[in-house]
RNA sequence: GGGCGAAUAGCUCAGUGGUAGAGCGCCUCGCUUACACCGAGGAUGCCGCAGGUUCGAAUCCUGCUUCGCCCACCA
């Protein structure tokens, strides 16, 4: 073996042998139980990030953990077109080289889209590889596959049957960059600083004028109407009054509304249906209508004010708020600080507008969402989420469908000449009522979510009954990035209830976010990204993989830490050296090639203490781990096994029975063997590499640890008389190190000895091992007590209810320990007074 | 505005009723035949603030402060 662990041949070595056994393989016909996973499937625009890298990493530890204890694992891999985003990604590139996709032409830029899939598809699974990831590779699916096509078809085709997808001209969130509609949940909202407007609206009547505060002055021309609250003494006769609009001079009617806060600005709301979604729904409630001003390119449309028409929104706003001021209608100005909404993938504000869209009406969808996760068939973790969850599904509105793109799923509906609409799922040659040929498709195309809302069941052939659909669906567990709780998983639990009649899945995990070392989201603006594959370079895909279990789980966002990494890394080469020491004990047998060799379990008589502790405390690691990793604390079992692999088995055991090792010892031996490779088949779902690489050491392990049962422990083992004696003994042994380092004696093994007698007998000395660790451990010389070593000048030592002093002929180095036996006396004393 | 979470060593974080912990960093010593990617030892904390419950609180309750995230009709 090497003198330190060397990652980057080791896995190269280990990917290639699991692929070679196909390891990842699922097999529906198995009967061993089922366990799957949908992988989330990353969006074709860039590389692995560290969100990519932790997913990976909580996935496969699940999967290699079920597949050790007996199930049937299927992991399904897979990528996503991401219509908008790629789009966006594209049309940036086209901007750096000076063009735009509208210049270029469709077939064009449909060429372009292609050669990037092209490019990309699949590197991010190659990368997840890297990490170690044993999905069923086989299996991978891509959203815009010609199956997966036909099944968005025709779910869009059944809801469209059902009235649950309808078409019409609502208010929607409207990108003005992006040029298309977006979802409530695809707005970011931004804090920003703005003017608030205090406009006044003179009655029609002349009997005074009503006072409005607004963010908005240019969309004055698009009010068809005030409002106040219900019972709002201040302005209730003048309910069912006309006003003035102050730029346009329109009489307007005065209304009440609930939607009307009285606490707020002056307790009168414009209202403009055609510019705001709340508006709009007023608009509604009293039959207003609608009046647009706005286009979608985000400018005024207002031919009859030329200073106006035709300007950007911002800019109108300035011009509108002037000609206010010049009429005398504005009141006052003031600074506001609000939120304003912002397409999340391209950062423009929106604009909401009312123009004809396809919508999924999600009530009849949204109940059963809600019921599978309060009556607990889905379970979500960490907690704190189902609230989260909960409340999203109670406030939720129709989901706009349709978008205004180039790129993605075109709606499946197309229209005749005498106008019959019907949804199809092979492109039609003919309506199917009159059989007209001529044939207008819609010329919107899918919102993404939509499509990947279908994804666990979509990817395992459904509708067709199939086998692996059968065996694997519904899938386990869904691990993902909490910010797409809404995007993505509320979708497909509606829409997996909906056409499979069970949830997708039964365990919802949400990992954490890895924020940069500077505490901020990572962004490549403020450059402080970190490329986990970078790291899986310069550490190992082990350590990258045992960090990640460290924090995935956390309440908390996760900072990203290297040298926690670095950490995991040295770690790695601990355990390496480890399985070095007990590998070179046997080259005398076996030489420097051979396996460390199963040797038979010795009677329970022939253990010593040191054995006895090791296999108890071995017990309860063991079941500490088994009961973890199910329930995604990662980071406990990680950390269990550094603790108890570093501080317990190297640093005491270890160093206790090196020489009964190398004297042959078969208990010693055995009890070596055994924990260690236990601890490193406990380990194997973590750090999947090394630990394959440290078993493929010893004699009779399989392939692969995946391959091996996972551990139990033996009803012998747990001994808690043990563990108190070597408690005992350890705090003793330390103890006597610190002593001897005190009186100016070399405290190594291989120091001169140092003669120390026992002057009392405590329980830390009652095991007849104690006194041969203590020898084992330290330069110690056990001698009989000299009869008068008590008296003055001899240094001694109480350890618990142990005494020690130094033995006849024993010098201190130094007199060091008198003025650390002066110490105590002044604390003694001090207390004494107090 | 509402909800959720966090605040513990210089840094990053564990720790949920019983003597304050880890990794990294820092100081001292040791290149001892598994490992210097190591070992031994050490220093470092009003556990955010103020109350309360309790024999006992980092831990439970209340209020406050600061930070983060999510939601909310941008008056």
């Amino acid at each position: 073996m090497d003198a330190a662990y060397q990652p980057r041949p080791t896995e190269q070595r280990w990917r290639q042998r699991w692929e070679d056994i196909g390891l990842g393989l699922a097999d529906p016909a198995s009967p061993r139980p089922a366990f799957s996973i949908a992988q989330p499937p990353p969006n074709i625009t860039g590389s692995l990030h560290m969100g990519h890298a932790l997913n990976a990493v909580v996935q496969d530890s699940l999967c290699r953990f079920y597949r050790m204890n007996g199930y049937e694992v299927c992991w399904v891999p897979g990528t996503d077109h991401a219509a908008i985003a790629t789009q966006n990604v594209i049309e940036r590139q086209l901007a750096d080289e000076g063009t735009t996709k509208e210049e270029l032409g469709r077939e064009a830029f449909n060429a372009r889209v292609d050669a990037w899939y092209e490019t990309y598809q699949g590197r991010i699974l190659e990368q997840l590889r890297r990490l170690g990831a044993t999905c069923d590779w086989s299996r991978e699916r891509f959203t815009l596959d010609q199956e997966y096509v036909r099944v968005i078809r025709i779910v869009f085709g059944e809801l469209y049957r059902q009235g649950l997808i309808y078409r019409g001209p609502r208010i929607v969130n409207w990108c003005p960059r992006c040029r298309s509609a977006i979802s409530d949940e695809e707005v970011e909202y931004q804090e920003q600083q703005d003017s608030f407007y205090y406009v006044r609206y003179p009655l029609v009547s002349g009997r005074g004028d009503l006072e409005v505060a607004t963010t908005r002055p240019e969309t004055i021309l698009a009010d068809v109407a005030l409002a106040v609250a219900p019972g709002d003494e201040r302005f209730g006769e003048l309910v069912g009054q006309l006003a003035r609009e102050p730029l346009g001079e329109r009489e307007i009617p005065v209304i009440s509304d609930q939607a009307v806060d009285p606490e707020l600005g002056t307790g009168v709301l414009k209202i403009t249906p055609g510019h705001s979604a709340e508006d709009y729904e007023v608009g509604e409630r009293h039959h207003l209508a609608i009046r647009t001003v706005i286009s979608l390119d985000g400018l005024m449309i207002a031919p009859e004010f030329p200073d106006l028409d035709g300007r950007p929104v911002a800019e109108a706003r300035t011009i509108a708020a002037d000609r206010l001021r010049a009429k005398g209608a504005l009141v006052r100005e003031e600074p506001l600080l609000h939120q304003v909404g912002h397409c999340d993938r391209c950062g423009t504000i929106v604009e909401p507008l009312v123009t004809p869209q396809w919508w999924v009406r999600v009530h009849e969808l949204a109940d059963p969402a809600a019921e599978a996760v309060s009556s607990g068939r889905i379970r979500i973790h960490p907690g704190q989420f189902r609230g989260q969850y909960l409340d999203w599904l109670a406030g939720l509105r129709d989901w706009c469908i349709s978008r205004q793109l180039w790129l993605g799923h075109r709606i499946p509906v197309s229209t005749c000449a005498n106008g019959h609409t019907f949804a199809w799922v092979e492109e039609p040659q003919a309506c199917p009522e009159c059989l007209s040929e001529e044939l207008t498709p819609d010329p919107d195309v899918l919102d993404t979510w939509f499509s990947s809302g279908l994804w666990p069941f979509a990817i395992l052939g459904w509708p067709e009954p199939n086998a692996a659909l059968e065996k694997f669906y519904p899938t386990s567990v869904l691990s993902t990035a909490r910010d797409i709780l809404q995007h993505w998983v509320v979708r497909m639990v509606m829409l997996g209830l909906r056409f499979t009649g069970t949830v997708p899945f039964h365990d919802v995990l949400f990992h954490a976010t890895i924020l940069g070392a500077d505490g901020a989201r990572m962004a490549k603006s403020r450059g402080n990204v970190v490329d986990p594959l970078d790291l899986v370079d310069k550490y190992g895909a082990d350590a990258l993989r045992a960090w990640g279990a460290g924090v995935a789980m956390g309440a908390q966002d996760a900072r990203f830490d290297e040298t926690k990494v670095e950490g995991f890394a040295h770690f790695a080469n601990k355990l390496w050296n480890m399985t070095r020491l007990l590998h070179q004990v046997y080259v005398a047998d076996v030489g420097e090639q051979g396996r460390i060799p199963e040797l038979p379990e010795p009677p329970r008589q022939d253990l010593e203490m040191a054995d006895r502790w090791i296999l108890s405390r071995l017990a309860q690691v063991t079941e500490k781990v088994t009961r973890a990793l199910p329930a995604f604390d990662y980071d406990g079992a990680i950390e269990t096994l550094y603790d108890f692999t570093w501080h317990e088995l190297a640093d005491w055991y270890l160093e206790l029975v090196k020489g009964r090792l190398e004297a042959g010892d078969p208990a010693a031996r055995w009890v070596t063997r055994r924990v260690l490779l236990q601890s490193l088949t406990l380990l194997h779902p973590i750090m999947p590499f090394l630990t394959d690489a440290l078993a493929e050491q010893f004699a009779a392990t399989p392939a692969s640890l995946d391959l091996a049962a996972w551990p139990g422990i033996d009803q012998s083992w747990p001994d808690p008389e043990a563990e108190q004696a070597m408690l005992g003994c350890r705090e003793l042994i330390s103890s006597v190190r610190r002593w001897l380092t005190e009186l100016g004696l070399e405290a190594n093994r291989r120091s001169s000895r140092v003669p120390v007698s026992v002057t009392l007998v405590g329980p830390e000395l009652t095991y007849p091992e104690a006194r041969d660790y203590v020898s084992a451990m330290l330069p110690v010389e056990w001698v009989p007590a000299a009869p008068q070593s008590d008296g003055d000048g001899t240094p001694q030592l109480v350890a618990g209810r142990t005494t020690l002093s130094l033995g006849r002929g024993g010098r201190a180095g130094s007199d060091r320990w008198k003025d650390s036996a002066n110490r105590e006396l002044v604390k003694a004393s001090a207390y004494r007074e107090i």
